[in-house]
DNA sequence: CGCTAAATTTGCAACGCTGCAAGCCTCTCG
DNA sequence: CGAGAGGCTTGCAGCGTTGCAAATTTAGCG
């Protein structure tokens, strides 16, 4: 069995809770009894039982994030920044996956947020609507990361997905892009993440004068490399195909441009593509992938920051922390000798 | 506050030990009690405290999976084989990083294994050495994965890194390559995985009457994409650079893949690559990489089953379960005219 | 030197739950 | 009809810790 205050105590002769107070750093113990009992500490080994410390204080020290799926590059990379800022705070992170399916979201968020065993919850939800989640009470505090999906309810950190889009296609007009699709429409899935985007891509559009052609937005199931291959093979199979594209993510847009290289069809030159997270592959690709950078770690600390506020006991309003974003121009929407004199010409 | 056992029993009218029996399924409860019992737990929404339940049982139901980053592709796609394989055991995952140092590990490992939040850990260790975790004494059961670090003392899942490298070395021999240089090397650190690779390179290409020739060994401070570049670049500036390549895993071989498109060197054309891991991003690369593919699932499945094992009170000798390993042919080392012209002139 | 204030140490109880074993009740069988 | 068997329900105690407040000691001051 594991060494116990009263281990210790017993070893130092001294009672339990003056071990305890040891252990905790109170200001009241003489230096000669504080030294007598770290040193009956260190002889034993002694290590706080957790479990015990958090049924009686009340709160675990752990929070709970709750992502879709760890082995896409983009939550990945943002466990790790989560991992990180809660590391600052002195919290530990109990990573979760949902699948992005409604019902384990449910399933997972309710035993994480009811059981008692995290202080807290960081929430990036796929399946469930907003308005399933903003009826929901968890017993612990909420913050919902990504799509801002209950505004009125929980605090929220994210890009403005509206205009991140919108700027990532505008990058594409300015560029001299006149056939510009689009890739990750969700109709009829109540999604937030892509009918924002959908919605930023209309707008560039528009603010261009472009119209939004037939054709040119591809619906997808899901937002992995798989989705973005096939969609692309859809796009490329038009009469008119586009001569760039925006993804609604990079994983989207790392899919399609396999299919492209495939196809013979190179980028920048024949098709500009720009896609949306800035996840480290994109580097590194061929040719290296423009994209809209929402900042991950920025994201990560406001979301641990507004949870670790609600868990001190804040009581203020449901804040929505807006985190930057920048547009990455990389290879695959560079300046091509075609794109400036197609530019130049306009 | 939260719904207790006691508040339910109030309700209901019963003594909290009744409440208890219900909730836990006990087998001798009546039937018109259960269902009163019930009816007051659905009314009052009671769900279980797992901290205080913990305490009283001595255990916990999570598991901690300690690895280096989570934004590493391979180790996304390892925790969440280890989520999924903990889950069918009804068993949570608290994932913490160490960043692949030794006192970060030492320090969260310490922390896991010690302060009764776990039942068990799975440690892939990056930074300790195997004679420091063959002296670790957990209170706590642990599996160590990847690494065969101290197989004396700890139950280990992973496959055979030398017949793997061997294979896959012998993939690049068996297909006509005959300058086949290596990346990954980590001299002086003591690193297992690198050694364990360099020794199956050496023992491949010696197998075929290859030499190791100077300059084919390209040394590495870490595992990740820039990395592969940075020796891809040493590599591209020998007198006589390889005709194949060999990388300890596939992020390396993505980084090499990129400086050798920069270059103007074909793959597999000039060039074959071989990677290790299977990582998702292998399969849209360009071209697509071939690698050796550790079955990801059996290991997490196999490290999760030898810890619950251990959880479950299992005092067997220390297990090693050697997971089966394939080589994977994708384009980077697929058969090209230069290449079968080569091979059948030998 | 006496007294109040402050510092130090301690015992008690409780956080919410479940193992243990006792107690009660009903049923069966001789 | 009595006794034993077995089903059902319950009280007690304690898992390891810390909040509270009391008890004890030391310090400070007129």
């Amino acid at each position: 069995m594991a060494v116990t205050l009263r281990d210790v105590a017993v070893l130092a002769g001294v009672s339990v809770r003056t071990v305890s107070n040891v252990v905790n750093g109170f200001r009241h113990v003489s230096p000669p009894m504080r030294e007598r009992v770290q040193a009956a500490i260190d002889q034993l080994g002694y290590q706080p039982n957790v479990v015990a410390r958090s049924l009686r204080r009340g709160h675990t020290g752990v929070i709970a994030f709750l992502l879709p799926e760890l082995s896409v590059p983009y939550f990945g990379e943002l466990a790790h920044e989560v991992i990180e800022a809660a590391r600052t705070r002195g919290l530990t992170v109990l990573v979760d996956e949902t699948a992005g399916q409604a019902d384990r979201e449910r399933e997972i968020l309710d035993l994480a947020a009811n059981s008692g065993l995290v202080d807290g919850v960081i929430l990036s939800a796929l399946g469930m609507l907003g308005r399933e989640i903003a009826l929901l009470r968890p017993r612990v505090p909420m913050v919902l990361i990504g799509e801002r999906l209950a505004p009125q309810v929980f605090d929220h950190a994210g890009t403005d997905n509206v205009r991140a889009a919108k700027d990532a296609v505008k990058h594409l007009v300015d560029g001299g892009s006149r056939r510009i699709a689009t890739i990750g429409a969700e109709p009829g899935t109540g999604r937030e993440t892509s009918r924002l985007r959908l919605q930023g891509y209309r707008a560039a559009l528009k603010a261009a004068g472009h119209q939004v052609r037939p054709g040119m937005v591809q619906n997808v199931d899901n937002f992995h490399r798989q989705d973005g291959a096939v969609a692309m093979r859809r796009l490329l199979a038009l009469d008119e195909p586009p001569d760039a594209l925006f993804c609604f993510n990079d994983s989207l847009a790392l899919g399609a441009l396999r299919v492209l290289f495939d196809a013979g069809v190179r980028s920048p030159d024949d098709m500009r593509i720009i896609g949306f997270d800035d996840v480290e592959e994109g580097r590194f690709s061929m040719p290296t992938l423009s994209t809209v950078t929402p900042d991950k770690p920025a994201i990560a600390r406001e979301a641990v920051a507004l949870l670790a506020d609600r868990i001190g006991g804040s009581t203020a309003p449901p804040r929505d922390v807006v985190v930057p974003h920048y547009v990455v121009e990389r290879e695959s929407t560079a300046p091509t000798a075609r794109t400036v004199a197609r530019k130049s010409a306009v």
